[in-house]
DNA sequence: TTTTGATTTAATCGTTTGTTTAAATCAAAA
DNA sequence: TTTTGATTTAAACAAACGATTAAATCAAAA
């Protein structure tokens, strides 16, 4: 009964994922959900109260999936700035290779729910306090670059590798590529991006 | 009458701009776009005939403003790389501080629409044989870099500007500032990224 | 076996939403 | 002024959608 209910009860819960990631939640509807996961559309208000709160459940995971792989490579005390960067630019290139929707999904949702998504998981901490963060503001003070580059810095390293994803149908279009192509190239870009970045910092 | 006719189309869609920008297509409500405009919701059928019909309209419209400026600004054949290159991040950087919202709902709906919306504005044909994508060549095979490093080029080129405005809510969080700080950053960029294409460019 | 509570389903309810209809209003032509 | 056609509105329809209900099923405990 209980590996049955979990595993029921995770079935809806991937099939909500899948389904509120490539429609968002105003284009996702309850029966597309119930249809994916193989279930009577009742049983989705069974095991979750409403399509809120199951809503709610996918997108607190998902941005937790997003910004927890980042968070724990940020923080990790031996490593030097370099290979901090290589590590995150590979962590995210890996996932976003299997689930390339996410990045959209929560920008998309953040649109319309501005403030409260930022706050629950409040990014800034998890930036601007990490050691990561401290050695690039560290690195910039050497170079004597002004401090109020960091944020460019930050939209240039995480641009870099995250907006080949959010522009994934224009990029394979003006690549005239396929997925498995497309692909190819996010892998090459797990060891450009440490030099392009690098690149970037050396001009400054 | 003829004038007023015009008046009330366009408030029409100017509300339609407006609310699907910013909800969606399946977010946003025909009441919605109804009550934005300050008219009867059967006006809105009266003047266009779905709200399908609507939409269609409002995503040309959207699509020629984002990629007619670059077109242009592209095939000028009097204009050196580097200077093409400052005026189209330039370009871009003004129309997004007024329309910050048009590439996260472009990007958005083409998740829906995989195939139909690229294909209509054939992007491959404004980039790769344009005047800027022809010098962009012309100076990678002079600096020996490989042809397939045009993409990531692009990508890098268009992340860079375009991708601030779509992770917008998460840049302000991590640079805790408001949205004239925002676009105060924005600004700053119009000169630094030509800067750092190049580094890029030079690191190859 | 019978009972009990959890799980699943078919059917339906009430609201929202896109669209239509029929009538009212208005401005210009006759 | 009357007429005509375009414009605008109030009201309602029909389908889509989120949610609920009541009954059926099933697995384990008594």
């Amino acid at each position: 009964m209980e590996s049955n209910d979990k595993s029921t009860e995770e079935k809806i819960k991937a099939a909500a994922r899948k389904v509120f990631h490539t429609k968002g939640f105003a284009g996702a509807k309850t029966r597309d959900i119930a249809e994916e996961a193989g279930i009577n559309l009742a049983l989705l208000n069974y095991y979750f109260r409403s399509k809120e709160k199951l809503f709610e459940i996918v997108m607190f995971e998902t941005m937790r999936d997003f910004f927890q792989s980042l968070a724990s490579a940020f923080n990790n005390p031996e490593t030097s700035f370099e290979l901090k960067l290589s590590l995150v630019v590979d962590n995210y290139i890996t996932l976003l290779s299997h689930e390339p929707e996410i990045p959209l999904f929560i920008m998309s949702e953040m649109r319309s729910n501005p403030t409260l998504l930022v706050e629950k998981m409040n990014i800034r901490e998890v930036v601007i306090n990490s050691v990561f963060g401290q050695q690039m503001k560290f690195m910039m003070a050497q170079k004597n670059i002004p401090e109020h580059k960091f944020v460019h810095l930050i939209m240039n390293f995480i641009g870099l590798t995250v907006f080949p994803f959010v522009a994934r149908p224009i990029v394979k279009s003006i690549g005239n590529i396929n997925d498995d192509q497309f692909n190819e190239l996010m892998q090459e870009r797990k060891t450009l991006i440490p030099l392009w970045v690098k690149a970037i910092l050396d001009s400054m």
